[in-house]
DNA sequence: CGGTATTGTCACGAGTTTGTCACAGAGCTG
DNA sequence: CAGCTCTGTGACAAACTCGTGACAATACCG
């Protein structure tokens, strides 16, 4: 349940506060004061949630969910947007912004906690059906191909969902068993190490494609898709 | 993508947040408090989908999903059920009675367009009764002929319903059990293996044809009818 | 009615995939 | 550098998947 949040939000007292609260309930938060920022934040790793401003000097918060919709990266970060009293819901939830739900200020401690959470756990069966390309490897969950460089690679099942969970979510380092969740799934008993292997089956196949870098061992921590070459 | 929607529920708020939400999407949408209204709305004109509380006052969500799938004109339009949280029970009897998805409440609206678009998608293309044509390989619904590079195919009806599913659905894999669905038939108790055996007969039929590598198999996933040679 | 075609199921076996392990090597710490 | 931890690698056995041939039940047809 523990989540790195992204928080857009330009009044101080705001952002103390709520960066309280969601440090409190076991979150890891980064704070931005404006949309360029948050930009900015984004670029080398993805946050899984974003806690985003209505109101914001400059580029607006629904300027700012929309130029992260755009964003492949960011394409499947949720986003709760936090309003004023009196804004429209329906405008908020609606105008193509993208936004996945949203709070009224003032609010309490627990609603936040509440909608975080909501949103978290709908996020997990996302799977979507969009062909993700990235450094020239491309992956289509539809026809279940995958190609580097033109050069079709030959992948199991479980070598798949791998490969197609890492490309979903580059940027990231994940964890052993955070892999174990989100590729084999949270109720399966598995070693730790088998992870792994099934990574370095990864590498191998990816090999003839000159992609063998595409996966960094992030030591101590876990793995992670790079989106630019080292 | 724009559909016409049949929006099934009773609380004023949520119909008038989820009606403007699809609205947005660019979809016509016509709303029906409750189950009797509903019925009548159909009577001379089908929607594309319908979106149907669970709860609703009289007859329940799920008596009307059941006389929908009763009634022969509406048997074919895909039903997405609303439920609330904690009805995981109701789920599993949801999907029995013929609903092809279900949302839990509260819902983004994100995820209300993505399972609409994907329930309409896995409808869209229907069994047509044009002719298709991939890779020298010819199917005509109409005279109930397959030619293979000249060559005439003979097959049995369960082999050519096989066939014509998956040439107007290339590049895709389908596992067994979609197959099953889609060409034998929602509710028909058959193993999945069997899937395996037509597929095989298939491929003997076609061998004459010089074609036998048109089906690949997708180890753990399904079968795929692929458009370009490998 | 007999014969043929079609269909669903099964069992067997070759070939793949997968989880685990042991060991080697790489990287960090002091 | 020594000692420790962490990761890469090759091997292996168990589990699984899929192709295949055979067979019985059923439908179809002259």
């Amino acid at each position: 349940m523990a989540a790195t949040i992204l928080l857009v939000e330009d009044e101080p007292g705001i952002q103390e506060l709520v960066k309280f609260n969601l440090t409190q309930a076991g979150h890891s938060v980064l704070c931005a004061d404006s949309a360029e920022m948050a930009t900015g934040m984004v670029k080398h790793s993805l946050p899984d949630l974003v806690l985003l401003d209505w109101m914001l000097p400059g580029m607006s918060g629904i300027d700012l969910a929309r130029k992260f919709r755009a964003d492949g990266r960011m394409k499947n970060v949720p986003i709760i947007m936090l309003t004023a009293r009196g804004e429209e819901r329906d405008k908020v939830l609606g105008l193509e912004t993208g936004a996945d739900d949203y709070i009224t200020k003032p609010f309490s401690p627990r609603e936040l906690s509440a909608r975080i959470k909501a949103v978290l756990r709908r996020r997990a069966p996302q799977m979507t059906e969009d062909k993700v390309e990235i450094r020239g490897l491309s992956l289509d969950p539809v026809s279940h191909r995958v190609t580097g460089n033109g050069t079709p690679v030959e992948l199991g099942p479980t070598e798949f969902r791998l490969l197609h969970f890492l490309m979903t979510h580059p940027e990231r380092v994940y964890s052993r068993s955070q892999l174990l969740d989100q590729v084999w799934g949270d109720h399966v008993f598995v070693e730790e190490r088998t992870v792994d292997v099934h990574i370095r089956r990864l590498r191998l196949a990816l090999e003839p494609t000159r992609h063998e870098t595409l996966i960094d061992t992030v030591r101590g921590a876990g793995y992670r898709l790079s989106a630019q070459p080292a």
